[in-house]
DNA sequence: CCCTCACCATGAGGTAGCCTCAGCACCCGA
DNA sequence: TCGGGTGCTGAGGCTACCTCATGGTGAGGG
């Protein structure tokens, strides 16, 4: 293989992901969320009663990070603590009704975002991508 | 086209660059680097007698913020600070000659890297994924 | 029953990497 | 030559992480 042939690809991927990667943080813009409590919110929504530990081994960050994500997203009324029934050490996280109207619409967002971008690509194309992809992320 | 189409080529796209950006991670860890400071060294040695301003620009941070950047590269003997002969405000930044073996290095472990990703690709499909990126990349 | 050990969340305090705002030195056009 | 803009950096602040210590709690062994 020619070196400049994966010098080439490797640029381009960055430049799609790059590009995908703007349009979702302008996207999230109305939202004045960060990605990061993006992905928060929706292990909150997804697995609703979520302690805090938990969380953190979600997101890979230290359980006192956690605290602080909840924080943060307690304080925007997406999320409330609540003591867990079942240990009283612990803490859960479950969503407000607020909490998941904006995960619905984020994730809609994301999902009309992600269909944008691919719509240029004909069934085909998006077949052969997908096959060619896979093969690039197995281990 | 099927919602569930974007969806999955989405994450698949996630997926590989995710993967890759382990890998380059993981690549640099004998450097002790962080990527934007790859990135920093990269554009004082491309060019060389950078001005922080212009290194400011490059990087997408705040002219205070390449001081500091140009600091830890200084710090670790990869870059000068010397007068700007024609103004003597500024400073420019040259690599010394350990930053330009490290940045030699740098640059041949990305392209090990990324020729090991692409190398699970026959010919053609390597030229079909460039097709296809290409479009995704366009404006 | 209670003791010890493990575990949960959080306060305290630290670091990295960014920012703005001031200030000093300097350039340059009028 | 002088006033407004430019180039760098000190001071100080923010965010998002971290580690360590602490007060509560759970759970098994003696």
């Amino acid at each position: 293989m020619p070196d400049d042939d994966a010098e080439t690809l490797g640029e381009l991927l960055v430049r799609v992901t790059r590009r995908q990667r703007r349009r979702w943080r302008e996207a999230l813009a109305p939202w004045d969320l960060s990605p990061h409590h993006v992905r928060a919110l929706r292990v909150v929504t997804d697995r609703s009663g979520v302690r805090l530990s938990e969380l953190a081994e979600a997101l890979h960050i230290a359980p006192r990070s956690a605290t602080e994500v909840a924080d943060a997203l307690q304080a925007r009324g997406l999320v409330e603590r609540t003591p867990d029934p079942a240990d009283r050490r612990a803490v859960v996280l479950t969503p407000t009704e607020e909490g998941r109207r904006v995960q619905a619409e984020i994730t809609a967002a994301r999902a009309a975002d992600t269909r944008d971008l691919f719509a240029r690509l004909d069934a085909a194309d998006r077949a052969t991508l997908a096959r060619i992809l896979r093969t690039l992320a197995e281990e």
